[in-house]
RNA sequence: GCCGCUGUGGCUUAGCUUGGUAAAGCGGCUGAUUCGUAAUCAGCAGAUCAUGGGUUCGAAUCCCAUCAGCGGCUCCA
């Protein structure tokens, strides 16, 4: 078999100088690189038949619904977003090369076809079209053309003259002068999922595995919303998520136009909730072992190791040019640890061993369409933590134990049983662990959804995910493990057993809480669900920007709330100290969903009591400020405590919006 | 990424259909008021009507492009 009886070439153009003639239509230098994404296969034959319209299809004569050609070069072609600023330059480079490649496999036979998934960066369809189409007219000089149709799905059919696709496949750059050779970069996960084919079921704990359409959800509502969530993956919406009008009214936080889209500003609030949030985290895995670290943010594109990586992870990143190096924005952790973890020398005595880090932040280059308030943003805090175990064994044990500590931290946080669970796994790995998964679910003591493989397509073996489910009925992960059967592989990474020998450790992912935005996020709509049916929304005491609103009658008992602030130490107070109508404050407070009011006057400075109302029960009642100060204090007990971020007189405070 | 909707002082909106250079409430400032549990009174300042083009004697209003937000769709040529 000659190399040459199947030529592979998946090739990508820079728009070469253009001849000085030819410049001005273009207003100048726009030289930015122009790329089409072309792979060459010279087949036995080739025949499609169009299926289905898409919105974008070009409108067809009968004739182009199918074709076949034997003997033929065929060139499945993507059009780029770069091609729309110059799309005869485009047609020019893909038509020589075509040529070039026809003439090597010595065929007069070319067809072209359009196929989306040789980019990610695509040009708008009418641009597309219109290549595609001037592409034909100029190769129908030379030679017999045909053109699949864009913009339907087809079935097709092509037989490869010799070696699989695969180990051939190759880029090719053609710089601004010189030509240099590049792999493909076509993420290989986003490839495995769309192979992956996914089994649904639901798991109750008792042990019952049922195919998710015949399970009974009556009784399940929620469980109910994420499954359709998950498997259909639309759902019709009527209004704009409450979350983005309360993380703006409440000061939390809100777009920032001055950056990309998906990185948000947060105000002095929203700061101070998610650096309580961080705290928390950081502090509940401190306790269950974990080392916190820090790493850096970008990473060298050209890594060997980091290269393979990001192939593996279904993610869209940003990339940053500087100096000619290329680097990418981390999306996680995981590269930053992993390539700690194999500079470490690490014996079996210091197993399990757990590192953390706070990652401010994760990026992750998000569709447009994906990006809604803080559920899912480009730029976000998430505490990531890996674990290295001995083996497999002691993966599963360590599993199960980060798989109770999510629980505990989701129902700290103060989201206690408002999310769904889900397993996945591949099928190898439920057949040997079949009771520990059934020992999940009971912990849980709900059914969860179940998505099942037949093959490995990622990293990891099992994860599971607990989801909140919103108003809208969407679903967004939280907490999150997976363990991990890869990386210690692919980063080198080994320890040391009893017998000297080194051994490659088992890997799990964790994060306890998911996205600390995604957290406040939750909240946020877990807060105007219960308004809706008529209950008074509120954040956990802890979480309160302000804990303990003062509020003085008149000017003259500004001085007696000041001391009252004093006395009440580790709690966040502040005196509304503001030229307005007692009423009026009282309902500011209200409005700022502060948990503890306190009206001081006369009567106060007069008795030592203070009139406290109770937003969480809407009630009021008589204190003292050390009474307040230590009904307070016990209610946060456990959990982290920082002074408030704010001036603590009002007056003294600018606004923020509004 | 694609389609649709939206974009008016710091905020929320009116005006846009039927072109004639902006209106209100909140917030801010000033003054009066020192007030007892969901909005005290008065005055003042503050807007190149998202950005860039175009049509027109004249554009917030009509057209095109861009950006952003929202909603939907989508990894599909």
């Amino acid at each position: 078999m000659y190399l040459n009886h199947c030529l592979l070439t998946l090739a990508r153009y820079s728009q070469r100088p253009l001849p000085e003639s030819q410049i001005y239509k273009h207003g100048g230098q726009s030289n930015t690189g122009h790329n089409m994404q072309l792979l060459l296969i010279h087949s036995d034959y080739i025949e499609y038949e169009t299926k289905k319209r898409t919105p974008v299809a070009e409108e067809i004569e009968s004739s182009m619904k199918s074709g076949c050609m034997e003997e033929a070069l065929t060139a499945f072609i993507a059009v780029e977003s770069y091609d729309e600023e110059d799309p005869d330059g485009t047609v020019q480079n893909a038509a020589s090369e075509i040529r070039k490649a026809a003439d090597q496999v010595k065929t007069n036979r070319v067809m072209l076809y359009p196929y989306a998934h040789l980019s990610s960066e695509l040009s708008k369809p009418a641009v597309a079209v219109d290549v595609l189409k001037k592409l034909e007219e100029t190769l129908s000089f030379d030679y017999e053309v045909k053109r699949a149709p864009f913009g339907w799905y087809k079935a097709f059919k092509i037989s490869c003259k010799g070696h699989p696709l695969s180990e051939l496949s190759r880029t090719i750059r053609i710089g601004k002068k010189e030509e240099k050779e590049e792999k493909e970069v076509v993420s290989e996960a986003l490839k495995s999922e769309e192979r992956a084919i996914s089994y649904w079921h639901i798991l109750t704990p008792d042990g019952e595995l049922l195919p998710a359409e015949t399970f009974d959800f009556s009784e399940h509502t929620d469980l109910k919303k994420f499954v359709d969530y998950e498997i259909s993956k639309s759902r019709a919406v009527d209004r704009i998520p409450p979350h983005v009008e309360l993380m703006r009214r409440l000061e939390l936080a809100d777009y920032e136009p001055g950056s990309d889209s998906g990185n948000m500003r947060f105000y002095p609030k929203g700061t101070l909730m998610k650096r309580l949030l961080e705290d928390y985290v950081i502090d509940t895995v401190a306790k269950h072992g974990a080392v916190e670290v820090e790493t850096p943010v970008m990473y060298d594109m050209n890594h060997p190791t980091l290269k393979k990586y990001l192939d593996r992870f279904p993610a869209r990143q940003y990339s940053i040019e500087s100096d000619k190096r290329s680097f990418f924005l981390r999306f996680a952790a995981c590269f930053g640890q992993f390539l700690m973890n194999r500079d470490m020398t690490i014996s079996h005595r210091n197993l399990p061993l757990k590192m953390v880090e706070m990652t401010r932040y994760s990026f992750r280059r998000e569709q447009h369409g994906e990006l809604v308030g803080l559920r899912r943003l480009r730029a976000f805090t998430m505490p990531d933590m890996h674990t290295l175990c001995s083996d497999m064994d002691h993966a599963i044990a360590e599993f199960k134990d980060q798989y109770a500590m999510c629980m505990a931290v989701l129902a700290d946080i103060g989201l206690d049983n408002d999310y769904e669970v889900a397993i996945r796994f591949t099928r190898d790995f439920y057949t040997e662990n079949q009771e520990f998964i059934t020992e999940l679910v009971k912990i849980v003591d709900k059914p969860v959804l179940i998505e099942l493989w037949d093959s490995r397509f990622f990293y990891f073996v099992i994860k599971f995910e607990f989801n909140y489910i919103d108003a809208m009925n969407k679903a967004s992960a939280l907490s999150t493990v997976q363990i991990d059967v890869e990386n210690a592989e692919r980063y080198d990474i080994e320890y040391t057993d009893k017998n000297g020998d080194k051994l490659r450790p088992t890997i799990l992912h964790c994060s306890p809480s998911g996205a600390i935005e995604r957290c406040i996020y939750a909240l946020l709509e877990k807060a105007h669900l219960i308004s809706e049916e008529g209950g008074v929304p509120t954040l956990p005491t802890w979480l309160s920007p302000t804990q303990v609103r003062l509020i003085p009658v008149a000017d003259r008992h500004i001085e007696y709330a000041e001391g009252v602030a004093h006395t009440m130490r580790d709690v966040r107070v502040d005196i509304d100290d503001r030229d307005e109508t007692v009423g009026k404050r009282i309902r500011a407070a209200g409005r700022e969903w502060i948990p503890y009011v306190v009206v001081i006057g006369n009567k106060e400075v007069e008795s030592g009591a203070l009139s406290v109302t109770i937003r969480a029960e809407s009630e009021k009642v008589e204190e003292t400020a050390h009474q307040l100060r230590d009904r307070v204090v016990s209610e946060i007990a456990g959990m982290p405590y920082r002074q408030i971020n704010l001036p603590v007189m009002l007056s003294r405070r600018a606004v923020f919006f509004g």
